[in-house]
DNA sequence: TTGACATATCGGAACCTTCCGATATATCAA
DNA sequence: TTGATATATCGGAAGGTTCCGATATGTCAA
């Protein structure tokens, strides 16, 4: 039932897990979704202000953001002609203060 | 030369360093990469050791490490016939929790 | 109703990734 | 040298992603 791997190691991930967390990452892995999620984070977002604050048009915005509701990452709301959306997954909170660990104080003044 | 964005709102990576991120986060999203990653995070191992772990023919083990490389993420010492490679990059540990807090106690009884 | 706005969806072109078999290089043992 | 082992590289087939223009849906104001 358990490894037959080396010895100083234990608890790895099955493989289809790690299919799984690929899947996630795969989503995340876009530098206008990176953004939206970094605003979200901050608030809640129309798809235009969203789309703006990427420099997109907004029927981009919507599909970028149609990727990360399906992976559960976002819910929407809507309310009247606009749709709000904000985060649904909270481990994202994480992910990105790893990423603006490692990012964030990167090359800004060139 | 600061945000012109929402009030509630501040710390904004640049698009460019975002960019950057995801080139990181698309190498790191594969499954065999992150057990990879996983496996060298408790020591250090060569081509063939990785490769059986990942139930892979080597040349393909060989190919992960070397995007994994190009992205900063290992290094590699060559010793005798075989290549142990090693975590370059320290960042990997934290972004390896994350995910393992995320998808560790995932469906492993099915 | 009509028109304007906000979002969502569709179809296709261009590009990138993954995977594989074949082959190349480099090391050791005899 | 020769042969076996370990790793690396190449070229191409198959499939996936990104982006775009065009179009559809749903909401509000008049």
């Amino acid at each position: 039932m358990v490894a037959k791997t080396s010895p100083h190691l234990a608890p790895l991930i099955s493989l289809e897990a790690l299919g799984h967390a690929a899947e996630c990452l795969r989503t995340l892995a876009h530098p206008h979704r990176l953004r939206i999620v970094q605003m979200l984070l901050g608030g809640r977002y129309t798809v235009g202000e969203l789309a703006e604050a990427c420099g997109i048009p907004s029927h981009m915005a919507s599909e970028h953001l149609r990727l990360m509701q399906r992976c559960g990452f976002l819910t929407a709301a809507k309310e009247g002609r606009c749709t709000y959306y904000t985060i649904a997954e909270p481990h994202l909170a994480n992910i990105m203060a790893c990423i603006e660990a490692r990012f964030g104080g990167e090359s800004q003044s060139t």
